[in-house]
DNA sequence: TCGACAGGCAAGGAAACACTTGCCTATGCT
DNA sequence: AGCATAGGCAAGTGTTTCCTTGCCTGTCGA
């Protein structure tokens, strides 16, 4: 289901978060704290980022991988692809139920 | 600020609202309200109905037109066509800051 | 082996959110 | 005029959400 997707999209931080890996692809929760509080500002504690990035994983949006004692987080778009479908494609031609 | 309709959108009863409009638009509170209840089976009350369309017309999905006693929503899709480009468009060519 | 580094787990608090109840205004019908 | 209908306003409640602090596990280099 969708439901995870906007509700990972409902906060302003973890948008800002898919900015940043959508900018630079398979960051560490380090570097991803250190981007927010230098490019955007936001000095969120690194269990904040590191709840966030729960969020966005369980909802598909990143995907992570580790090696040794890094992890590295990758960028999903796919759940994002068709989202807002359901309503701008009114009634394409003969579509029913 | 498409930061209302993110907001707007993580609701699963304001998507539902959403649908119901897209399936026939300009329903009045008391239609959407006895839709949501038997198509949906959401028993809402009718202010939390009304608080909904209220949160979706500040995020620009919903427009209201009065006639007489009654009020119309509509809904408007604008914002919701190109809420997800900043992701799914990698890198187009070349993109500053 | 020791310490520094990357990350995880869990509890707690403050704020935002969804929803309800109670009362009020305004329009339309008879 | 009188009443039912459509909707609005505002306060109150319970839940969710975001974020922090404190401690723990695991990995790497000297």
């Amino acid at each position: 289901m969708s439901d995870d997707v906007f509700k990972a999209l409902a906060d302003h931080t973890r948008r800002t978060i898919l900015d940043e890996l959508a900018e630079r692809d398979g960051q560490t929760l380090f570097e991803i704290c250190g981007r927010l509080l230098t490019k955007h500002g936001l000095n969120t504690s690194r269990q904040g980022v590191s709840q966030h990035l729960a969020l966005l994983e369980a909802a598909g949006l990143v995907e992570t991988r580790r090696d040794g004692r890094y992890k590295f987080h990758h960028l999903d778009t796919r759940p994002l692809e068709h989202l807002t479908d359901r309503w701008l494609v009114p009634e394409q031609s003969g579509e029913s139920s």
